[in-house]
DNA sequence: TATCATACTTTTGGCAACAAAAAAATCCAT
DNA sequence: ATGGATTTTTTTGTTGCCAAAAGTATGATA
């Protein structure tokens, strides 16, 4: 029985075997295959996807720099985890910030079609809450962002933003379990899809301000659960 | 005689070589080593470092991710080259935000050493004008900007603006020798100095949102020079 | 039993060789 | 000459191998 339940590459795909190797890597360390801080050996890897150590090398080294794997040379390659409230706090600040400048570029040049997906998805989030559907809830709560993201049309923002989505995503699911999160996450989706069809740039802006600043607080809370506040630390 | 003037690797260093070949690489595009578009070969860069493919590959594939190559599978890696007007755009417009933000953190988090060193800054970059030394002003202005991202003390803004910060760099030299663009920097990093040092976070955040404005427009002038306008394109 | 030194194993770092694809050069027909 | 097909060369993608470092187990000694 394998170890990891991670897709293996597809040996008539054109793509270069490293990127496959970073695709399938990617996903498992985002879908939370991996546990955070775990080690991952270059030739276990490369056997449970049939490939040699060099592909599997250089995808290591590409994920390293998206701060998903932490290298320490002579030692090893481990998957890269959140450890403390700062780190939180720290991409969370700055998540606000580009998340707020997306949603007001977007509201600025956001097409129809997109326009078209965004209010989609403001009803399904509705029924997925209505039958208390979690897992759908996520998945809407990631599309919507991405119509957002996308929305931009700024490559840079994009790249920036999926940083640090694919960072807040181990924790995103229990945020969302929560009592009473999920419904609140509602209404901000829902006034802040307004603000952005509708046009208003700077509403958009500070709806999704307000919008990230809430998730920031729920992750605190899930994360303190398990760790332990800051305060109990000094004891 | 070498075609290019990029330093040696140090065989007696405990560091990987893909380590320092990055390194050594980073800083060859950053200081317009390399042409934009230039195609890089595996073994001319090998035989110039005195080193094997694999850590010339691995130190591609993470220069790569930073978006200074661009790899494109089969055919080569080539230097990344700023080509459009909206990918300026997309950039300062991300640099605009979180530089501002930075003031911002920065204005409240900066100490004492920090304080004292960008009064210093301050005072020398004064002399560089005096003196019409365009190579000091550079290396001071980003000596200023990098005390401010320190003083967030958030790695992952800091992340982010090397990114930004390294794409225009560029174009620095260019933009700060047209006239009066050198005394006007001046200006705009003493009264921004003042607001951080006098901790004042809002005001730190406009001032340094208006001195990334005029850096961008400035930018934009020697681009269009250089390229034409985006209106005699259509021509 | 605890601790330190030593041998052994595993794993990473780096190199050279092979396979396959793309690029360049050559040749031929028009 | 010029355009296109064909061969040759170059370069990338991949594999396996060896060396060096780190990690682990063993065992002697206090």
């Amino acid at each position: 029985m394998a170890k990891w339940n991670i897709s293996p590459v597809d040996s008539y795909s054109y793509e270069p075997l490293r990127i496959q190797v970073y695709n399938v890597l990617r996903e498992a360390i985002v879908n939370g295959e991996f546990m955070p801080d775990e080690k991952l050996t270059e030739m276990e890897i490369a056997e449970h996807l049939n490939v040699s150590r060099t592909p599997v090398r250089e995808a290591f080294r590409m994920l390293e720099r998206e701060e998903l794997l932490t290298i320490i040379p002579q030692q090893g390659v481990f998957v890269s985890g959140i450890k403390s409230r700062k780190e939180i706090d720290d991409i969370f600040r700055v998540r606000m910030e580009l998340e707020g400048l997306a949603a007001y570029l977007a509201a600025m040049n956001i097409n129809e079609e997109q326009r078209r997906r965004l209010r989609k998805y403001a009803e399904e989030i509705e029924q997925c809450i209505e039958e208390n559907d979690l897992k759908g809830c996520v998945r809407i709560d990631i599309a919507f962002h991405r119509i957002i993201k996308e929305a931009t049309g700024n490559k840079w923002l994009e790249r920036f933003l999926d940083s640090l989505f694919v960072q807040a995503t181990r924790f995103r699911m229990k945020s969302l379990s929560q009592e009473g999160r999920m419904v609140n996450a509602l209404n901000e989706h829902r006034r802040l899809g307004e603000a952005i069809t509708g046009g208003d740039a700077e509403l958009a802006r500070r709806y999704m301000e307000e919008h990230i600043q809430a998730a920031w607080k729920s992750i605190l809370i899930v994360f303190e659960e398990e760790h332990g506040t800051e305060a109990e630390k000094e004891v």
